[in-house]
RNA sequence: GCCCGGAUGGGGUAGCGGCUAUCCUCUGGGACUGUGGAUCCCAGGAGGCGGGUUCAAAUCCCGCUCCGGGCCCCA
């Protein structure tokens, strides 16, 4: 009976695996670069915290399960909410700010697409512990850092959802679904959504004005026309992105609907990603005392690792290997030759099949190896191996314990 | 949860009611037990699952599963 894989998982071949180690590699350098440092938490969570955040209905898109002792547990589908359980746990005292890293896998029960998978790996960072517009800047700075190091094509819209609040203040307990539709630019159900309350015509067109405000920095000038609100915070804001030499579009439709963003919230957006396009996303946030801690200012965000794989094109370096080769009854030799390889920083294969030579050559070729080395009983008599350059077919006998400094030789050609 | 399109050896495919299911690639072995890429030979390996129609189903019908694209959702 054959297994197949779960639906909306995937299986990674070296190719893949070495070109995803790459990404990561590059994105925790700029990471580290900033002051971050990586944290971990458990891949399954109770499912309270996620409900806490997010409200019931994320229940339908989870993984959840209860164990033996019949507790709800759920598979992490995000790990803002774990990170920052984890600070009110455990790191409540450290020094402010505390800036953190993470790159995990995360599960979703959602119909899988292109760029969306059941489970899918997330490289985010939280800056805890300030309220300030530099924090904000900070993190977009880093975010935009990441994205343009791979030369990805890309928008950056920033959005602040307490303007947006500010308007809407005067639909009370209405403001959060009006929200929903602001995020989704869905103008027709907000329309009709807004008369079914009873907003009048002239309202309306205010918050719909309000919404599709989009464009530089002028559109501030515009924004205090419609909403009584201090801009100040956002214009600082940019102000250090124009400096930073950051491209945006300010963009007050941008809602990320839910209740616990607190100010600057933004997205990137990738072309030519079909519709999911959203490469990253995040904001400013309170979530501390939500878990039980003290009221604590956090801003963050987290990329698609998976979307983003998809569209940069990259490559690991490729070591330099050497097929051992060797006839019959010198096994012990070969492993011992391969082993002084591998410490000399080469990758070192040998044959495990028990086959010709001529097969373990063209194992080499297969593998696309840049040498071999060839053990023989003659070489073996005089203390010798042969060396051989696959690239240009180049035979000659080395003393055995000059081997490795001969493959740095052949290398430097 | 909804809509559209799919599913044939490990990968890519042909057949579209009737021979032992085609071809390429691949994998293992051999020609060739001291030398890779070429060639030749041998071997291996397949119609997603379940039901129905039929003398006969990979082929037609239904259900399910999975895949691709989109909707909903997207913390």
């Amino acid at each position: 009976m054959k297994i197949e894989r779960p639906r909306g998982t995937r299986d990674f071949l070296p190719d893949e695996m070495e070109k995803r180690r790459v990404i990561e590699k590059k994105l925790r350098e700029i990471a580290e670069s900033f002051g971050y440092r990586e944290v971990s938490t458990p891949t399954f969570e109770h499912s309270e915290l996620f409900k806490l955040k997010s409200g019931e209905g994320i229940v339908e898109e989870m993984y959840v399960f209860k164990d033996k002792s019949d507790r709800e547990l759920a598979l992490r589908p995000e790990l803002t909410a774990p990170i920052m359980r984890f600070f009110v746990n455990e790191c409540s005292n450290l020094p402010k700010p505390i800036r953190f890293y993470y790159f995990e896998n995360c599960f979703r029960y959602e119909r899988p697409q292109k760029g969306r998978y059941r489970e899918f790996w997330q490289f985010g960072v939280e800056l805890i512990g300030s309220d300030s517009y530099l924090a904000d800047a900070e993190v977009i700075i880093l975010a935009d850092k990441m994205l343009k190091s791979f030369g990805l094509d890309y928008e950056l819209h920033i959005g602040h959802v307490g303007i947006l609040r500010s308007a809407l203040s005067f639909l009370g307990d209405n403001a959060s679904k009006v929200m929903r539709f602001i995020d989704k630019r869905d103008e027709e159900g907000l329309k009709n959504y807004l008369t079914e309350i009873g907003v009048g015509s002239e309202m309306r067109e205010k918050i719909k004005a309000i919404m599709n405000l989009k464009g530089g920095r002028e559109i501030i000038e515009e924004g205090k026309k419609l909403v009584n609100y201090d801009f100040s915070y956002l214009e600082k804001l940019l102000d250090i992105l124009d400096s930073a030499k950051v491209t945006y579009t300010l963009n007050l439709g941008v809602a990320r609907g839910l209740d616990y963003y607190t100010g600057t919230v933004f997205e990137f957006y990738a072309k030519d990603l079909g519709a999911q396009k959203q490469i990253c996303g995040g904001g400013s946030y309170e979530l501390a005392q939500l878990f039980g801690g003290v009221r604590t200012p956090a801003t963050g965000f987290a990329i698609g690792f998976d979307r983003i794989c998809e569209l940069i094109d990259a490559k690991a370096e490729r070591r330099t290997t050497v097929v051992v080769a060797y006839f019959k009854g010198l096994e012990k030799i070969a492993f011992q030759v391969a082993e002084k390889l591998r410490n000399s920083g080469f990758v070192a294969v040998v044959d495990v099949m028990e086959r010709s030579l001529k097969k373990q050559l063209s194992y080499a070729n297969d593998i696309n190896a840049d040498f071999a080395v060839i053990i023989g009983e003659e070489e073996v008599k005089k203390g010798n191996l042969s060396v051989k350059d696959l690239k240009t077919g180049e035979q000659f006998a080395v003393k055995a314990e000059e081997i490795t400094t001969c493959l740095f030789e052949l290398l430097k050609r």
